[in-house]
DNA sequence: CAGAAGATCATCT
DNA sequence: GATGATCTTCTGT
């Protein structure tokens, strides 16, 4: 498998997070063991969205989204949660592409441990989720996404999304894998607030 | 310094 | 559909 270069992540964060669909987020654990997951749902945020942190400038906890793209942004979601994104474009630019399901593939074991659920395509379900699957919290932030113990690679049997849909600001894409894509409003659509069903609770089939 | 809101999730009805 | 857990950040005084 082969490891996404750095001028994958320096594109417009819209951009990304259509091409992250597909791609499999790897982590060597501190025990040695691999867990592994393909990314099914991301979300785009960057400087113009008003519901991105990045919005208001750069603050303590969203430093890392105004680093140069390519890198770990992590933070405390509801007091409880990490969620996990990957920076976007040039240095200085605030944007990045929130992780928000996987499908399992490697150390499934392993996540069944971290999170009891009765079925396997809820371990990595929502971005809160995903991270106590992969065991990735805060101390990741920064990390270079293209190198061990965290990072992205393209499958060998990748192919590349197709979507019927431009993908912007604000609008969540996923795949119900295999490979039915999908794209959902969420966040803030036209300046104003709109109801945005997690995929967590909504998409139980 | 107090209070509210939040890129969520599990659990209950 | 509603609620609580739990904590960081931001805003207002």
């Amino acid at each position: 498998m082969k490891t996404l270069p750095l001028q994958f992540y320096r594109r417009p964060a819209t951009v990304v997070a259509q091409e992250l669909l597909g791609r499999i987020l790897l982590h060597r654990e501190p025990s040695g063991e691999l867990v592994s997951g393909r990314i099914v749902e991301t979300e785009a945020y960057d400087e113009t969205d008003p519901a991105a942190h990045c919005y208001r400038g750069i603050t303590p906890r969203n430093r890392p989204m105004f680093g140069p793209g390519g890198r770990v942004y992590v933070y405390r979601s509801y007091g409880i949660h990490w969620c996990l994104n990957v920076t976007c474009g040039p240095d200085a630019y605030g944007a990045a592409v929130l992780l928000r399901a996987l499908e399992p593939l490697e150390g499934i074991a392993t996540m069944r441990r971290r999170r009891s659920v009765h079925r396997d395509r809820d371990l990595a379900r929502g971005p809160g989720r995903l991270t106590q699957a992969m065991g990735v919290d805060h101390t990741y932030n920064e990390h270079d996404l293209r190198s061990a113990p965290l990072w992205i690679a393209t499958p060998k049997n990748y192919k590349p999304p197709f979507f019927v849909a431009t993908p912007r600001i604000g609008i969540r894409l996923a795949t119900d894998w295999p490979w039915r894509f999908l794209v959902t409003p969420c966040s803030w659509v036209s300046g104003k607030k709109v109801s945005c069903p997690t995929t967590s609770n909504h998409r139980d089939e």
